[in-house]
DNA sequence: TCTGGGGTCCTATGCCGA
DNA sequence: TCTGTCGGCATAGGACCC
């Protein structure tokens, strides 16, 4: 049983409806979730679909599904599952391949409405995220409850999509509390009850228990929040570790001491890429890393960041995954040295096998506006400049305005294999 | 069923210097 | 000088989240 389960049995006295709203003293967070986000924006322009199953996913062989309305999920379909499936358990969906711009665009929206409410928002993902508003209750003269329902109706009526929110003391109840509002409803825990609302829930309710934590913990005998909230955390701990122990202990008896964090700075960027058939032919694959590294380095640019070290994953055809690192000095920001990198990693960890997935990760970021260390002889500077020239290039002409030549159709098939500090100029640039 | 892509966090292990 | 230990860092893997 997952998070967004709708209401169990016993539950109803929590959620609001028009003739009850539970008392909400003292419930200064909100969860709000948008209601199947993806299929819901892409409705916006197809309401004739509305009652029909519609699914968002990619188009490719090995695709899974994004995101699944109401009537789809009806016949089994959820997010994450394989399209495949998807269309045995639901032949007569509409399939709609996903507009990933639009959804962010949809989704600053929202977050600017929650921002006039209180500047104490932290954004989880495109479509959730948390509201603190035990500071804004007096300012606006309502109570937690009035405020979900006034967040609702502003979605709706300046956005065209539903959400639904949960109210309560603390993030993660109010996060749950969110899953069983769905869809389009709100619902209230109040603080007194909150370990009543807890107790009877699977222990797969509690953030951070997945299949395999799900698995050990039932072999203690564990089935029920109440029952790990009885259980002594040294026992847990045998089971998950010390601090997952200690992280589920707390939760199961209604703590959960984290605040709202409105800016989280990023701990790493990257990107990856799952191909249609497996790959062996290394001018492919490491073509494939320069693509990603691209991506991760324009990206590290437009945050202004830089990352120390550079890792790249690798995954087999026989799915299993592997990843391998290597820190640099000094941190980059720059796609030639990432690519570099990530190729000297990868010529040392696949040795002519099948892959399925390739992936470069940068972690270890700092603020570009840091100070750097600028080694003799290094050509970096140079190539960060021509990198910097097709960012310009990009944002006014478009994304496929600059590609590097080794990506260009009929391009080097290879991408030289020279290291950067050797300048050279920006020969393999393709800008224009 | 046959498994995407973007992340975060935790744990284990080995190395290195104090 | 040798040895043990401890903390911090780098690396690898895995679980989990949306």
């Amino acid at each position: 049983m997952g998070r967004n389960a709708g209401l169990p049995a016993g539950h109803e006295r929590f959620r609001v409806s028009a003739h009850h709203t539970p008392d909400d003293t003292g419930c200064g967070l909100l969860h709000v979730d948008m209601d199947a986000f993806f299929a819901a924006v892409e409705l916006r322009t197809r309401p004739e679909l509305a009652d029909k199953p519609v699914i968002v996913a990619g188009a490719g062989p090995r695709s899974v599904v994004t995101s699944a309305n109401y009537p789809a999920r009806e016949f089994g379909v959820r997010a994450a599952m394989p399209v495949a499936v998807a269309r045995r358990l639901c032949p007569h969906a509409v399939f709609i391949p996903p507009t990933h711009g639009l959804y962010g665009e949809v989704s600053r929206g929202v977050m600017a409405i929650f921002r006039e409410l209180t500047p104490l928002v932290e954004p989880l993902s495109l479509d959730e995220a948390f509201l603190d508003v035990s500071g804004a209750l007096r300012r606006l003269r309502a109570t937690p409850a009035e405020l979900a329902e006034l967040v609702r109706r502003r979605v709706r009526d300046e956005h065209g999509i539903t959400c639904s929110v949960g109210v309560a003391g603390v993030k993660f109840v109010a996060k749950l509390a969110s899953g069983m509002a769905k869809p389009d409803g709100v619902v209230v825990v109040p603080v007194a009850q909150t370990l009543q609302f807890l107790h009877p829930l699977p222990i797969s309710a509690l953030w951070g228990v997945g299949k395999r934590t799900e698995e050990s913990l039932r072999r203690l005998g564990l089935g029920t929040v109440a029952q790990i909230a009885a259980t002594p955390p040294q026992r847990l701990r045998r089971a998950v570790g010390a601090a997952a122990a200690e992280h589920l202990h707390a939760l199961a008896n209604g703590r959960d001491e984290r605040g709202v964090v409105v800016d989280a700075p990023d701990k790493s960027i990257g990107a990856e890429r799952t191909f249609d058939t497996d790959q062996r032919d290394p001018a492919v694959l490491e073509r494939e890393l320069l693509r990603l590294s691209e991506r991760v380095a324009a990206s590290l640019r437009a945050k202004q960041l830089r990352g120390r070290t550079v890792s790249i994953k690798v995954r087999f055809a026989d799915f299993k995954t592997i990843t391998r690192a290597r820190t640099l000095s000094p941190a980059t920001d720059v796609a030639r040295v990432i690519h570099t990198t990530a190729v000297a990693l990868l010529t040392e960890a696949v040795a002519g096998a099948e892959v399925r997935l390739i992936g470069v990760r940068v972690e270890g970021l700092t603020g570009a506006g840091e100070p750097e260390q600028l080694s003799f002889g290094r050509a970096e500077p140079r190539w960060r400049e021509a990198e910097v020239a097709a960012d310009v290039a990009r944002s006014k002409f478009g994304s496929a305005a600059v590609r590097p030549a080794s990506l260009l159709p009929g391009g080097p098939a290879r991408p030289p294999r020279r290291a950067p500090d050797h300048g050279g100029g920006t020969g393999n640039s393709g800008i224009g």
